[in-house]
RNA sequence: GGCCCGUUCGUCUAGUGGUUAGGACUCAUGGUUUUCAUCCAUGCAACAGGGGUUCGAUCCCCCUACGGGCUACCA
């Protein structure tokens, strides 16, 4: 079997969603796991709504989640001049035909049969038309679209995921494949474009499926290999549409922000519409590579769950390396932890990585360790400490600072002290303790916490919590 | 309207012509951590409906309902 080539190809009207790196992300484990290529194409034809900079944004979703793709990008506008040939070649050969009915007559026709309830099909017309007759046409200075001109025969291919589709070509209009200013259009483009760059799997969301046959037939006009097809079903927002701008947080670059690891996205994402036929669901990326298939692509569309998305995501946490926690954090934050000493972030990130889902839950606490600024919340301040609290941390101060001897056994043999003195359990002693730290309610184990600020940070906290 | 595709716990999914319909997330409860989180255990919870075929259908066929897509001089 030959290497399979595929392609990704977005068209630049928008930033890259969680829709579209699914997309992405199956033609690329495809390529990866079969040693093929993986291309990417700008679809921008679309010149109105295409942007260059949601070019750029879409490069560098893509890159940031590690989908880098071999050669060059195509953009499919600088591929006009072939266009232009393709469609001329299928006028000549007498597989399209200049159509001179114009969109007002075909929107007049259009309104009528719907009115009476009739299914509408575009008038052949033109379709029989010679060469020569078009030509007068054109010379009385009419505009014309070019239509492809179906055949009889029915139109079928064996789809991936959804096996064998089949559709009479009588269903199908003559559609058309390049417009009055002779711009092509896009179920011609695409074919033209597969074909021109050698796409062996045509990967894409399951939206274009009924699409497909058209395609199909543009291929057979014009005598091009057919690809291999698979359709990938949708993935829907809570409300179960369409995950579309309306919703939530549907832009890459969101996730990024909000700390997620690229690993942790691909591998919810990878989970969304596919099964790796095991168990298993935390994956490293060779290993989705390994394991992916298109038996195991579901057919019915997936609801995008952020609940588990988080939960993929610190299960990642705590299996990655620390170092690679920081090197992620850094990509994200480059100015965190920027005066530190990098042993301090290393002890730092391994005392709170495991507890943590997101790399910005890390950031958030590390903070902790790094400013002595604690900025203390009025609120949960004066329902902490109370004046039971104070007491406890008055104590404490005392017995911390002279405790010559900063270890864990000391420590924990003055709370023990303070807990007999008080007459109260752990749990009543380390909550103030720790909001007076950290001023947070969560946190790292309080002795391991200690530990590693050391005896003048914490002193230096405790008083400033006792002033509060 | 026509054509195409789909429908298993709330969510992601496994599964087979005979199963107590399995796992994961969420949620609840309990345990560990004398706190929180993690972790562990237990629990709640599903075959869209109706007809067939069959000794027996969640599984095969048909219909209905519901959802999605295409039906554009959008992509």
């Amino acid at each position: 079997m030959n290497k399979p080539v595929v392609r990704f190809a977005p068209s630049p009207t928008g930033y890259l969603h969680i829709g579209g790196a699914r997309t992405a992300l199956f033609n690329w484990l495809y390529a990866k796991k079969n040693g093929g290529t993986f291309l990417l194409r700008i679809e921008d034809t679309d010149l109105e709504r295409s942007k260059s900079e949601y070019v750029d944004q879409i490069t560098d979703a893509l890159s940031w989640l590690g989908f880098n793709w071999d050669d060059n990008v195509v953009l499919q506008s600088k591929n006009k001049s072939r266009h232009e040939e393709a469609v001329n070649q299928m006028i000549k050969a007498g597989t399209a035909y200049r159509c001179f009915l114009t969109k007002e007559e075909l929107d007049v026709l259009r309104s009528k049969s719907e009115k009476k309830k009739e299914l509408f099909r575009v008038p052949k017309t033109f379709r029989d038309y010679s060469l020569d007759d078009q030509q007068k046409l054109i010379d009385e200075g009419k505009d014309f679209t070019v239509r492809l001109k179906i055949p009889d025969g029915i139109t079928e291919f064996s789809d991936l995921v959804y096996g064998t589709i089949k559709v009479d070509n009588k269903e199908l209009d003559d559609f058309i494949i390049a417009r009055s200013d002779g711009s092509p259009t896009y179920n011609f483009v695409v074919a033209v474009d597969d074909s021109d760059m050698n796409i062996s799997h045509v990967i894409r969301g399951d939206d274009h499926l009924a699409n497909t046959p058209k395609q199909i037939l543009v291929y057979k006009a014009l005598g091009l290999a057919i690809p291999t097809f698979a359709h990938l079903p949708m993935i829907l927002g809570s409300d179960k549409k369409r995950l579309s701008k309306r919703h939530a947080a549907t832009n890459v670059q969101e996730y990024k922000e909000k700390g997620f690891t690229p690993t942790s996205i691909i591998n919810y994402l990878s989970l969304l519409g596919w099964n790796p036929d095991s168990d298993q669901e935390i994956f490293d990326i060779s290993e989705l590579i390994n394991a992916f298939n298109f038996s195991q692509v579901q057919k019915k569309p997936a609801t995008f769950d952020e609940k588990k998305l988080l939960w993929v995501s610190g299960q990642q946490m705590a299996k990655t390396e620390t170092s690679d926690v920081i090197k992620e954090i850094e990509i994200l934050d480059s100015n965190w932890g920027i005066s530190q000493d990098s042993k301090y972030k290393k002890e730092v990130i391994s005392l709170v990585k495991d507890r943590s889902k997101t790399l910005n839950d890390l950031i958030e606490i590390s903070n902790v360790f790094f400013d002595d600024n604690i900025s203390y919340n009025k609120e949960m301040g004066s329902k902490v400490l109370d004046d039971n609290a104070l007491q406890i941390i008055k104590d404490l101060y005392e017995a911390l600072s002279i405790e010559e001897n900063w270890m864990r056994d000391s420590i924990e043999s003055i709370f023990d002290n303070l807990m007999i003195q008080h007459e109260v359990g752990l749990g009543k002693l380390i909550k103030p303790v720790r909001f007076a730290l950290t001023g947070l309610g969560y946190g790292p184990g309080i002795f391991d916490m200690m530990i590693l600020l050391g005896k003048d940070r914490c002193l230096d906290r405790l008083s400033k919590a006792v002033k509060l």
